[in-house]
DNA sequence: GCCTAGGTCCCGTAT
DNA sequence: ATACGGGGCCTAGGC
């Protein structure tokens, strides 16, 4: 158990939750979810259309749909976690009725797209605003990972000494720049599970940029395995591969530094 | 309007709709909903805990969970198209009450993954069988594109002859394959939006494999743009670009072909 | 705004 | 099972 802080919101709420409304209950509710910016949740029966980047039909069949007060559209059906359909943040929402069906709108500009809900039967109804203000904290991340090379590169190669700052142009898309025991330029990828193709095409891109101005600079993918053709690839284009399990390394640097501190 | 069958389903329901129950009513209508493979919607009070292919804590707040009868788990926060948490679809699921707390927890074997949810109020909770036989039909895909080059090729390059089933080892992999008027081969990569660094790399690594057999061999990214970064890379390697709008040619074919079926 | 790369990516497909 | 590429990917960070 991590969190020692418990507390009971006495903001959030629910604000409409309805069951079974007929269509015109429905879209009063749907309005009012939309102008109070409330998060809303349908179950209901309802046929989909999408126009834009691509185009999709979806036909009839029940369905959840969730729409968020940022705008975002989420339609999902009884399995799958990914959205059947969708709309990004930022969409406009709109509703009406329309022909004997409660319809839904949610329109974007750049890039110009179009989703379109049409409901035959509103089974269930739920609007709520939430209060939320903590965010994720996330973990062995790859700038984590980073860390932990750039404290211990000695993981990789012994003699390899990290350099900072050094060519900005690049720097940016580089995971880590060293220069190893002979002072040579060394470009290292990290790669938290399996190193593929696509790994070693992307450091190749980099080293051979890089070449062009200091030839004898090397690539190295850090990873804790690489599939058969990547390494094919890599020993191809001339790059290296070192086996490392950088979670792993993670985790066990992290306890040690918990015992140390504990000792102090 | 695209559909023309409207159907009322007889077998679509909601099983629970509770407003504000005791962590008590939840957790059975909980376990109720797992055991009976329903859709199952929370708003509640919770704290989320995940470890596995990373690890991440997020402390209490107001979200809406979704579970789903195939083992899918969502945490969603009130903004952002993605879910803060979640599990993928084989999880397995259970619940329980524990130190005041109502419990679900949500596990899957390879890669090994644990989502823990602890609520201290649910304020909604809706369970529902959905019926839904529809699938998705999407248009302006990847296919779709790939069967206006391989009927109208010259929309890329006079002379072009597509090649099917030859060089079988790449052809799950490749685009499409042709022949120019030279009778060299010519890969072609398709994109439907813009072409980018990985785009050409891809490109790259199946002209050279290519290359050791059939040195003659050219390689072709067909797209409306390519960034500029990508067409350096492109230069570089000895690469082709051709602009073409693959999605418009799509609609104006189709369009002429529903001409065509109407003269008919 | 464009472009690049990461993601607990998910997902289908082929081997 | 593994691996590779697509996705209406989404999202964050540079420039």
């Amino acid at each position: 158990m991590r969190f020692t802080r418990l507390t009971h919101s006495l903001e959030g709420y629910i604000y409409h939750n309805l069951l079974n409304p007929s269509l015109e209950e429905a879209h009063d509710a749907v309005k009012e979810s939309l102008t109070r910016t409330l998060l809303l949740t349908l179950i209901g029966l309802c046929q989909v259309s999408y126009q834009g980047r691509a185009s999709s039909e979806l036909d009839w069949g029940d369905r959840l749909i969730v729409i968020k007060p940022d705008g975002s559209v989420l339609i999902h059906q009884s399995q799958g976690y990914e959205p059947v359909n969708w709309q990004p943040p930022g969409s406009i929402i709109n509703t009406q009725l329309s022909e004997g069906y409660l319809v839904i709108k949610a329109i974007r500009r750049k890039p110009a797209e179009e989703l379109i809900i049409r409901f035959t039967k509103v089974y269930a109804l739920t609007s709520a605003k939430l209060f939320d203000t903590s965010k994720i904290e996330m973990h062995l991340t790859e700038e984590e990972l980073r860390q932990v090379i750039l404290e211990n590169p000695h993981l990789v190669e012994e003699g390899l000494r990290p350099v900072a700052k050094e060519w900005g142009d690049f720097s940016g898309f580089i995971d880590i720049f060293c220069r190893d025991k002979n002072g040579n330029l060394v470009v290292l990828e990290l790669k938290n599970e399996v190193a593929d193709q696509q790994a070693v095409s992307q450091l190749y891109r980099y080293v051979s940029s890089i070449k062009k101005v200091s030839p004898l600079v090397r690539g190295i993918i850090v990873a804790p395995r690489i599939t058969k053709e990547a390494r094919r690839l890599l020993m191809t284009l001339g790059l290296e591969f070192k086996q490392e399990n950088l979670s792993k390394c993670s985790s066990l640097l992290q306890k040690s530094k918990d015992s140390q501190s504990k000792l102090l």
